[in-house]
DNA sequence: GAGCACTGC
């Protein structure tokens, strides 16, 4: 019910919710915890804020949280339209780099990363500044929820604020955790609203396919020849499969009246087969494909193609990722081919490697894909997998707080004022040795004392909204007098942008780009950055010179945003900058003093091979970096990221010398 | 000489 392209008419009194509005208000008034449980369209996102505020029950303001800044920001704004008022006044939001909140504000939905921000604070912000408290979508469970989830549990404890009331909103009929979270059936009232779906019957494979592209671009076609009008979605893991679909349909298309007349009855789901007589259907007014991908790494120009209406006589394939199942809603599905495949991130629990793979979906999400197909009428999913596939399949997802690397959300934790972090109360707690790490790592970096607290370097890296490595960059960088070149180094790597669009033939030139800075990647992201902005028309020279201008736009507001963080929280109000390219023998230094918990040796045996110092751990430098090319490759660098894919590659990796470890770090490396 | 689910501060 968050998602933005759901359009519903002012106040409309069809919606579930309203029915249950008193019993709401009720359960609210005598519960200290609500579980409110509200499929997709019940309308409790946009009602359950406002009859709590018209039953006059906070004294405060009410706090509702999305995962999702989108969310967040049309929600408000459909609200305070609902209710007749400006967003900012009554009704308002605030998001990062957003705030449209007043001191009339009663009504605020934020993201849950920003209730978490705020309630770090001291002031009367974030849970203290609140009576009601709202998660929604805390089905979704993302970190920011799942540690909201503990800090109320906490606040409710010590009452604090007095009388504080928490709503959770969910959508998954699956609210036991939450119930069982907050102490049981006996002091949490749990409320079901039904949803407004349609009908969606669901198809399976009689066996199971053993190519999913295959499988999926046969059921594309058969539904086509079979089925009535209406949009398909199609569910595939990732952007590999889905540009490989795309091209596989386009071919096809040409082809697909012969190939229906050489393999008429050809089938992956059965229901299919019995549709396919040999002729066109009856409703031929529907001819053609119109393939359109969408996924998170499209440029948003071709992601908003999937939006515009089908044009008569076509069918719509949607090709997409995950985004579809969350994120996005678009009009006009009626049938979904779900793989029953996602990408996952999970996380080495020994090493504290992340990882991207490849894995089967829950149930959960399987529901989730299905209904996809029946927002606006009757619809069909068909299931490229068996059915007794989707019995073993688990229940959830795991919540990503089990699978993420902790050390952003220990220093969090300590920041918020949690003693004990491996005692403070989860949902799901995460593996003991991932915490450990987190601990382990924050001490080296000077975060944490002996006694498990918080220094007051650890207190200054906290304020930073941004992985506490990178903050520690920053921290060191005024040794070095080189903020401004770190500041925009590190911008650049926590916008977690694709910022080289170049092809591979592109790049086999590389040398020749403007940004080529051959010591390694993060000079090369540092030069790039600084060219751009200095231009006078910055986009033009990004299409020119393969970079990808939005994405450095979103560096530059990050890249404000904290050096406004620095200037408020550490008093710095002189940025220092160490000049041109000719001085970033510097920035190397600083680099390597400021990541020096990244280090690897080259192998002295196996010269393409390196070993990460602290961690052991052996690896390739990426073939993205500069620093593959080379021959030799430099016997020491300092990396961003290590990723587990076909092998163990270093990504963003730039040379440093050997002799200014000790020099630099003479805790950890002694010379040789 | 590879391959990037999705969010968020």
């Amino acid at each position: 019910m968050s998602e933005p392209s759901a359009k519903r008419s002012r106040k409309d009194p069809q919606l579930p919710i309203f029915a249950f509005r008193k019993e709401i208000v009720n359960a609210v008034q005598q519960h200290r915890v609500v579980v409110l449980v509200g499929e997709t369209g019940s309308g409790k996102t946009t009602q359950v804020p406002r009859f709590l505020y018209e039953a006059n029950l906070a004294q405060r303001c009410i706090a509702v949280t999305q995962p999702r800044r989108i969310a967040a920001i049309s929600v408000a704004n459909r609200v305070a339209s609902e209710m007749h008022c400006e967003v900012g006044g009554l009704v308002g939001y605030h998001v990062r780099f957003l705030n449209k909140t007043s001191h009339q504000t009663r009504i605020k939905y934020m993201t849950d990363g920003m209730l978490v921000r705020e309630s770090a604070g001291t002031g009367r912000s974030g849970i203290r500044g609140a009576s009601i408290i709202i998660l929604d979508e805390a089905h979704e469970r993302s970190v920011h929820t799942d540690v909201l989830l503990g800090l109320l549990k906490l606040a409710l404890e010590a009452d604090d604020p007095p009388r504080l009331r928490v709503v959770v909103m969910s959508a998954t009929i699956q609210a036991a955790p939450f119930v069982n979270f907050f102490g049981g059936s006996d002091k949490v009232k749990l409320i079901n609203v039904p949803g407004r779906l349609h009908d969606v019957k669901v198809f399976y494979t009689p066996v199971p396919e053993p190519d999913f592209l295959e499988a999926a671009l046969l059921t594309v076609l058969q539904l086509h020849v079979t089925r009535p009008p209406g949009d398909v979605l199609v569910f595939l893991p990732g952007q590999e499969d889905i540009d490989s679909l795309q091209r596989l349909l386009e071919e096809k298309q040409e082809t697909l009246v012969k190939e229906r007349q050489e393999h008429p009855s050809k089938s992956v789901v059965e229901d299919l087969s019995q549709g396919v007589t040999g002729q066109w259907p009856s409703f031929g007014t529907v001819q053609n494909l119109l393939v359109r991908p969408i996924y998170a790494a499209l440029p948003f120009d071709q992601q908003e193609l999937v939006f515009a209406e089908t044009p008569p006589g076509c069918r719509k394939i949607v090709l997409a990722t995950n985004i579809a199942e969350t994120s996005i809603t678009i009009p006009g599905i009626r049938y979904v081919i779900d793989t029953g495949l996602m990408k996952l991130k999970m996380c080495h629990p020994e090493t504290g490697i992340e990882m991207l793979r490849t894995v089967e979906t829950s149930q959960a999400s399987a529901l989730q894909r299905a209904g996809r197909a029946g927002r606006e009428a009757a619809g069909e999913v068909f299931r490229l997998y068996v059915e007794s596939e989707y019995q073993k399949m688990p229940a959830q997802t795991p919540a990503e707080i089990l699978r993420c690397e902790m050390a952003s959300i220990y220093i969090d934790l300590k920041a918020l004022g949690i003693p004990k972090v491996s005692t403070f109360p989860l949902v799901d707690k995460p593996p003991r040795e991932l915490l450990e790490k987190a601990a382990h790592f924050l001490s080296r970096i000077g975060a944490l004392d002996a006694k498990d607290e918080l220094t007051d370097l650890g207190k200054k890296l906290a304020r930073m909204p941004i992985h506490p490595l990178y903050a520690y960059c920053l921290h060191v960088s005024f040794e070095f007098e080189c903020t401004a070149e770190i500041l925009s180094i590190v911008a650049m790597l926590s916008a977690d942008a694709q910022i080289f669009t170049a092809s591979r033939k592109q790049r086999e030139k590389g040398q020749s780009l403007p940004y080529h800075q051959e010591e390694g990647d993060h000079l090369c992201l540092l030069s790039a950055f600084s060219q751009w902005k200095k231009q006078p028309n910055p986009k033009a020279f990004a299409a020119q010179n393969s970079l990808n201008h939005s994405a450095l736009e979103k560096t530059v507001t990050i890249r404000n945003q904290l050096k406004e963080v620095l200037k408020e929280a550490w008093g710095a109000d002189q940025i220092s900058s160490c000049g041109g390219p000719k001085n970033w023998a510097t920035v190397r230094r600083c680099l390597l003093k400021g990541l020096f918990t990244q280090t690897a040796r080259r192998d002295d045996v196996n010269q393409n091979s390196y070993r990460t110092f602290l961690s052991r751990q052996e690896a390739k430098l990426h073939p993205s970096s500069v620093l593959h090319r080379r021959t030799p490759q430099p016997p020491c660098v300092i990396y961003s990221d290590l990723v587990i894919t076909s092998k163990s590659y270093l990504r963003i990796v730039t040379e440093v010398d050997p002799a200014w470890l000790p020099e630099l770090c003479p805790r950890y490396f002694r010379s040789q």
